[in-house]
DNA sequence: CTGACTCGTGTTTTT
DNA sequence: CACGAGTCAG
């Protein structure tokens, strides 16, 4: 056993000063690789071993997985000092959305919300949206009004940013601005069907809870339950969240967040910088610790990135360090093409491997889901097994969406989302008869009420099963996987009817019969699809096979927290990084900066940026434009890089031993199909 | 009322 | 190019 001490062991100064400071609040400012998480980690196990109780420590984080990890490196840490209950495991560990659910399940029903809720997700929420809007615009024809994402984008702003209508319309949709009356209606109404539907949308889980924190009774348990409160990316909450931390903590007493607010991405979120600039006004007893010392990359590649982040308007606090001289400068790699540009990543990763870094060392990052498909294609191609986060994700491809449609209906027949998707799936009902039967359910008596319908004759064969299908579902009796199987042989003949590519999505479906084994609930199974789906697109939670080698291909967004020994960021090009989409003012492009500062100090001992030069924007007609250099390399910080072009020589002869572009092109072809075509949710896909 | 068809438009990041 | 809205036949 060893002492307490002993745990400071491999920490600095500033580290130990965070770790063991007592209970005032407590903003640590810790920069990429600063050893951010080691110190949240020190900080659970020397709470622990103060004496506080870990069920009475609540740990937020951005993900499940990054609580799931901290809790277990914390667990393994007081297991040092002789703990041998595993006393970590009892801390409240989870993001915002996961850990209001579970709170609201316990303390719901005291502020009139039903215990047996289901979630939707944003996919759920925007058909939902979707409904409602139909009902306002049916009204009025001819009349271009915001899509249903775009609704609840702007309602979920008005919420997390805790903002009016007319302010998120002037600052960041001035073209719908003119229909801030119609919006205000159709959220009024939004807000109706979800309350009747009982189900919560992501914003309503944060909205509930705080609520219940304002609430006198309620908020007074809420708060008691909690001795210390830890926020893990701070710079990545939003003003709601902030709100919600103030109420469980109004001194600030026990409360300690972390964040880099030159790491802040999520703005399109309603995340706010503020938050973490604001937090030492808003607790004034506040200690600041900064991390500055980096212990993941090296200088060369530590100083590009300080360059980048020092064109920030912006000023921030740091300037990281390393003692790291070894390493080699990063390289700014001009490409030919796209093509060029993965053989470019191919070769380099392939190299890298012979020089005995593994793959799993190894990343692709980029801006946006779909320019990873053309090295998607070539991957595969060449046999490199690769795993690819972001982007589209299991649980929302089309199919896989009406699967839980059965099951959520099942679970909650209020539930107006799920039955709009299950009922309209069947050849003959359209949304008004969709409607009808929903209603018929509302006069009690569950599924049994539809036994009396005589539906239209393209229904008629599909009608008793589904109503047997349900009320079996109703009892709940058999096992999930059997639900799910007995749902999976009832739908899987619609596929047919319905999709393209039956054959791949009914293989998905046999993988969603695997994920219900996981699950001992129902409930539970569709509250963690909705809250903590897996991550990895394509691919179903069930893969235990975690020393497989692979390549990870990852948005920069869901690169955050994460390092590797070699990073190639890809499409380094104006346009793209930054956004097309997000250049719209300067906010927008400073965030689009900082994430470029995400990429780049991911990396530890290489750092590859590549430009093609030619890029097709879209598949259509014309396909080529040419690629300019991201304006975050101007210059004179390029000649902090190593610049290389990727030449035409290189590319040709890569080409001929392949010799089969056109398989290439066909596979990129399907993919671009099988990401715009299977992603949005709804009846769009359908044939 | 549903479903097949045509035509204009817009295309990111995620809990 | 494919979604989503609008049109029209059954």
């Amino acid at each position: 056993m060893e002492g307490l001490e002993s745990l400071m062991d491999q920490l600095n100064p500033a580290q130990r000063a965070a770790v063991s400071h007592g209970m005032e609040p407590l903003l640590i400012v810790a920069g990429a690789g600063t050893g951010k998480t080691a110190t949240l980690v020190h900080r659970v196990a020397w709470l622990i071993a103060q004496g506080i109780d870990p069920s009475r420590i609540l740990l937020l984080t951005f993900t499940r997985r990054a609580a799931a990890e901290m809790v277990q490196r914390a667990g393994a840490l007081i297991a040092r000092l002789g703990d041998t209950k595993n006393a970590a495991s009892r801390v409240w560990g989870g993001t915002f959305h996961a850990t209001a659910n579970r709170l609201l399940r316990q303390f719901g029903r005291r502020i009139e919300l039903p215990q047996d809720f289901t979630i939707l997700d944003q996919g759920d929420a925007e058909d939902l949206m979707n409904l409602v809007r139909t009902e306002i615009v049916g009204r009025q024809k001819h009349t271009r009004f915001p899509r249903k994402g775009a609704c609840l984008a702007i309602y979920s702003r008005c919420v997390n940013a805790r903002m009016q209508l007319g302010d998120v319309l002037a600052n960041d949709y001035p073209w719908c601005v003119d229909w801030e009356e119609q919006l205000a209606e159709l959220f009024d109404l939004y807000v109706r069907r979800k309350q009747e539907s009982n189900a919560l949308d992501y914003d309503d889980l944060l909205l509930y809870w705080n609520a219940a924190l304002k609430d006198q009774e309620v908020g007074g348990r809420i708060r008691g339950l909690f001795d210390c409160v830890l926020v893990d990316e701070y710079q990545d909450t939003n003003l709601l969240q902030a709100e919600i931390i103030y109420q469980l903590s109004p001194d600030g007493r026990g409360l300690t967040v972390v964040g880099d607010d030159a790491q802040s991405i999520y703005r399109f979120r309603a995340a706010t910088v503020e938050n973490i600039f604001d937090f030492p006004k808003r607790y004034p007893n506040t200690t600041i610790v900064a991390l500055e010392q980096n212990y993941r990359s090296s200088q060369a590649i530590l100083s590009a990135a300080n360059a980048v982040i020092a064109q920030a308007a912006r000023r921030y606090r740091k300037e990281l360090w390393s003692h790291r001289t070894e390493g080699c400068r990063p390289r700014f790699v001009a490409c030919a093409d796209e093509h060029g540009q993965s053989n470019y990543v191919v070769e380099t990763i392939l190299e890298r491997r012979e020089a005995g870094v593994e793959l799993r060392q190894q990343a692709v990052l980029f801006r946006a889901s779909h320019h990873s498909l053309v090295l998607e294609a070539e991957l595969a191609r060449r046999n490199i097994p690769f795993r690819k986060y972001g982007g589209l994700r299991f649980v929302e491809m089309a199919h896989i969406k009406d699967l839980l449609a059965f099951l959520r209906l099942a679970e909650n027949p209020r539930d107006l989302a799920a039955g709009m998707r299950m009922l309209t799936l069947l050849p003959g009902v359209g949304p008004v008869q969709a409607r009808k039967l929903l209603a018929m359910l509302d006069s009690g008596g569950g599924f049994s009420a539809w036994s009396k319908h005589r539906p239209a004759p393209a229904t008629r064969s599909w009608w008793s099963d589904l109503v047997d299908l349900m009320r079996r579902l109703t009892l709940g009796k058999d096992p999930l996987p059997v639900q799910v199987h007995a749902t999976r042989e009832y739908y899987a003949p619609l596929v047919d009817l319905l999709y393209d590519n039956p054959m791949a999505r009914k293989k998905d479906l046999e993988q969603m019969e695997v994920v219900a084994g996981q699950y001992g609930n129902r409930q539970r199974m569709l509250v963690d699809l909705a809250l903590d789906p897996p991550t990895a697109t394509q691919e179903p939670a069930s893969r235990p096979h975690l020393d497989e080698e692979y390549l990870v291909l990852s948005t920069i967004h869901s690169a955050k927290g994460l390092e590797w020994d070699t990073v190639l960021v890809i499409h380094a090009a104006d346009g793209n990084i930054p956004a097309d989409m997000a250049t719209r003012n300067e906010e927008e492009i400073e965030e689009e900066l900082r994430l470029f500062y995400v990429a780049l100090t991911r990396a530890k001992n290489q750092l590859h940026v590549c430009c093609p030069l030619r890029y097709h924007f879209r598949t259509g007609a014309d396909p080529h434009s040419y690629g300019q250099r991201t304006r975050f390399l101007p210059d004179g910080i390029l000649k902090m890089f190593d610049v290389l072009a990727f030449g035409e020589e290189q590319e040709r002869r890569a080409g001929e031993e392949n010799c089969s572009d056109r398989n290439v092109s066909r596979q990129v072809r399907q993919g671009l199909r099988r990401f715009w075509n299977a992603g949005k949710s709804g009846r769009t896909s359908r044939r």
